[in-house]
DNA sequence: ATTAATCCGCAACTAATAGTTGCACGTAAG
DNA sequence: CTTACGTGCAACTATTAGTTGCGGATTAAT
């Protein structure tokens, strides 16, 4: 009855600096999690275990590069997370649909009663 | 740059159990916390509290009935999250669209520069 | 009307998690 | 070799989800 909605997936997205995360790393590509706590109020550790939840859901992978890590976006597994938002909001959009159109069946059954 | 999303609305709905209430309302209607929490591994308390979360960004209201408070969705509130969600999704396709033509156009020039 | 049963909000406590600082290790460059 | 940079790991703090335990208010029963 409930969506069927991967919760690791929607916590991992769910928090706003994960989320700021990837739209960082959408725009400016492979990244280290020093040079992204550079334009965040954040701590290079803070960064690191956000990245770290990202990586574990497989939303982000790292690619060992000298002494760096290197992060870059999963597109496809964030191509399936952005469906499951779409589904969630058709899911809510098709009950409050539901919803009204019951609603207004309530509604014409009254005014016939009524009219008796 | 990055996705205008109001982040109270989304740490609201970001939280499973307060989806699951979400879902629970849609499909009972108008309940209170305790007839809520008495299909879940929580009780009132919990419950009640995140109703008091989703009702301090709206997504449902309250109406005092008798000694009840008995919880219902706002309608239009949920509509706009559901679009909120959406929009997300929407922008994130759009940057790995955009990442992915990028790449293809590097790809093309790679070629014609090695045909030279 | 008095008593009992509900339904509720408030406050104190516990458990888990985001964030911090500090340190030690590996790699790159002078 | 030494200096500097990037990383991971561990300990600490702060915020938050969840619990239990009250006391107040409304409905139902005797």
């Amino acid at each position: 009855m409930s969506t069927p909605v991967d919760d690791e997936l929607w916590s991992a997205i769910g928090d706003p600096t994960r989320r700021t995360l990837i739209d960082l790393l959408l725009a400016s590509g492979p990244s280290t999690a020093t040079s992204l706590s550079a334009g965040l109020p954040l701590t290079r550790q803070a960064v690191s275990k956000h990245l770290a939840v990202l990586d574990r859901v497989g939303l982000v992978h790292a690619e060992p590069a000298g002494r760096e890590r290197r992060y870059h976006v999963d597109e496809a597994q964030l191509a399936r997370a952005a469906a499951q938002l779409a589904s969630v909001g058709a899911t809510w959009d098709a009950r409050l649909r539901r919803i009204k159109r019951i609603a207004e069946a309530i509604e014409r059954s009254r005014n016939n009663t009524e009219g008796e």
